[in-house]
DNA sequence: TGTACATCAGTGAACGCGCGTTCACTGATGTAC
DNA sequence: TGTACATCAGTGAACGCGCGTTCACTGATGTAC
């Protein structure tokens, strides 16, 4: 059964999108080439077609994986009013449905330790789309894209895949709930607060009775 | 070889020590049965003598590990000034030593996304230990033990965790140390502001106009 | 005290199983004439 | 246009391998007498 050229695309994007779902439900290595194969509707032996090794294809999902998540952020940013697009990607992000269905969801929370553990090949590739995360991210903070946004954003991020895997392993209750809250919140009330000065560290100003009975 | 109980107890805790490192090191599912009886000097067979299954170690091991940071934890709080007790955690947490060995380090970022795939009676234990964290965080925070100030310790927590394993994706270059000065930063920054309680207290003073619209 | 027996942590071979990968083959369709 | 051949995405059996687990056995030491 030759095919056209696009059909053998269009089988290779198949695999690689039904992958992406199935990799950030059960990990990286929590799923088989003939499972990953079978749904995509064919069988294992074709996979070498479109593969050089499985960890190839763990890589293309999960770029894949990625750059569906910055689409989402960038389209959920658009769709809302200039001064809720941060929270529109932030209450979404540490939502109930979110931590419920991480198939269709950041795949940083659901494979960033497991890519960690890779080579620094599948590293370059992963970082590269965080790069592009915080950038969109970034862009949604008020202020321009100066260094100082950056960071930001970078620790925004930090806080929602951290909050969001917490959330996970707390499962579905009142525990759960509120780790999401305390991220929502962290996020949302630090890019509402005035902007720490650059260089000095401003982690003194606040502590003062603890700070009275310091011993030197 | 009779031992005496106390051998079989030593044994059973050298596994469980060895194995937590192992497992931090290459993941839940990253290293066998036999490496691990390897590392503490026995061979495979002698395993389900001290466990019911590969699974029960994992759990014991992660257990450990989590105990392990609460302690050190504490300990380094013990060791600074008041003032300086919260940092000096922060600091430790998000340094290029903690992303660099990971088998000595918090089981969170490690193998967090791993456990919340396991089953709800795994995910308790985890859930549990996340409780203690949470609770000698808050320790650390000026003002008391309620319900706002455990709220921060999850959110610092969460940034904490997240950003580890953004800087372990990273590797070790500029990006990386980006990522852990960026965790650092927020987690110190926000715990020195003043705090916007949302029951009762001192809350909106310092917003401007993306707080007053950020609420749906 | 000395001796015979019981115990059981640890050994190492073996088990069944599922995995990633390979390979000879198929057959619908593109291409050459 | 019709016909013969070439292509190659996909099939399904088979491979070697490593895994978690089982099991008969070992032998140093505790215990009973």
């Amino acid at each position: 059964m030759r095919y056209s050229k696009e059909h053998k695309l269009e089988t290779h994007a198949r695999i690689v999108k039904k992958a992406a779902v199935r990799l950030r439900e059960k990990g990286a290595h929590g799923i088989g080439v003939a499972d990953l194969m079978k749904d995509a509707g064919l069988t294992h032996g074709g996979f070498y077609a479109h593969f050089d090794s499985r960890e190839a294809l763990v890589i293309e999902a999960f770029s894949h994986a990625m750059d569906r998540s910055t689409d989402r952020w960038r389209q959920l940013a658009g769709q809302a009013a200039p001064e809720q697009r941060l929270s529109s990607i932030v209450e979404a992000y540490l939502s109930p449905q979110h931590r419920d269905n991480p198939g269709h969801g950041c795949a940083v929370p659901a494979l960033g330790a497991e890519i960690a553990r890779e080579s620094a090949k599948t590293r370059k590739a992963f970082a590269a789309k965080l790069e592009q995360m915080i950038g969109v991210m970034a862009e949604q903070f008020p202020g321009g894209s100066d260094k100082a946004t950056r960071k930001q954003a970078m620790a925004a991020l930090a806080t929602m895949m951290g909050a969001l895997v917490l959330a996970r392993v707390a499962g579905s209750g009142e525990f759960s709930e509120e780790l999401l809250g305390a991220g929502r919140d962290a996020v949302l009330e630090r890019a509402a607060a005035p902007k720490p000065v650059a260089k000095k560290s401003t982690a003194k100003r606040a502590t003062t009775k603890t700070a009275a009975a310091a011993k030197p």
